[in-house]
DNA sequence: CCCTTTGTCTATAGTCCCTATAGGTATTGC
DNA sequence: GCAATACCTATAGGGACTATAGACAAAGGG
């Protein structure tokens, strides 16, 4: 059995947001030690460590939870987990694009300035006026 | 004179989040009708617009309040301000990146389940094993 | 002038996903 | 046996809003 601290140092998950993943129900509240701390099995360094590996991923906890229920009935179809997945990639491949779209205009406005003082700072003037964006956001 | 709601409009800032604004001192509380209702000059209006671009550029508030106190003083130098510009613009490349590696891994395991059930299904594999992953998160 | 609709007011709570703090108790290692 | 470390609960904070409730204001039509 591990204590919170030895499950948090194994999955890189930090000991309070155990706790709070308890508190919101992913975790099922675990045995406790004479002394009223919590002990965990391998079972349940699993169950965090899929939670974490998932939101590494960025996947939401809400996502999450729905995967980990999935997981518990091996017999049922696996397209609700497949959609989830491609949903979330598809959230991703959005973010990126619209983080490029920023990225052009921001390196554009974030060299353009040749100014010297703010009264002429192509920064400053740029967010000022959005007629001189050159891309859309 | 604008109305609250007629700034709202103008700039595309919710109503909500322009008194939030005020609230939080990043615009000054503005004149009032005899009815009590907030009513806004073109000068607002132009300080607003600039806060709303500058957040859909990704920019935080804080950096914004930054960004507002320096074109205050039009004849201070601009090194903060490109600054600025340039954390952001390398914040935002980061992160991109950073998603890009989610996206070559989720791409991966979204599209490599080819089970029929939760029992075979790679994506829940996936996740339950880290030692899948082909590329590091 | 009245009525209705729409807009606005304040104050407060909720969202997401944690993170930090305070004040107290257990466990561990020497 | 004691100090250092880890753990406990409960509560508040954070970033940037968003939502709600209950009440008042403004605008347009008859």
């Amino acid at each position: 059995m591990l204590s919170i601290g030895e499950l948090s140092r194994k999955t890189g998950v930090k000991v309070p947001t155990i706790r709070y993943y308890e508190q919101t129900g992913l975790l099922a509240a675990p045995e406790r030690s004479g002394g009223n701390q919590r002990r965990y099995s391998t079972a349940e360094l699993e169950r965090l460590a899929f939670i974490k590996h998932a939101r590494d991923l960025g996947l939401s906890i809400g996502d999450i939870r729905e995967l980990l229920d999935l997981s518990a009935h091996p017999d049922r179809p696996c397209t609700d987990a497949n959609r989830i997945a491609a949903n979330h990639l598809a959230t991703i491949r959005d973010k990126i694009a619209r983080l490029q779209q920023l990225e052009a205009e921001l390196d554009r406005i974030a060299n353009g300035c040749h100014g010297e003082r703010i009264e002429n700072c192509y920064v400053i003037e740029s967010l000022s006026n959005h007629a001189l964006c050159k891309t859309p956001h």
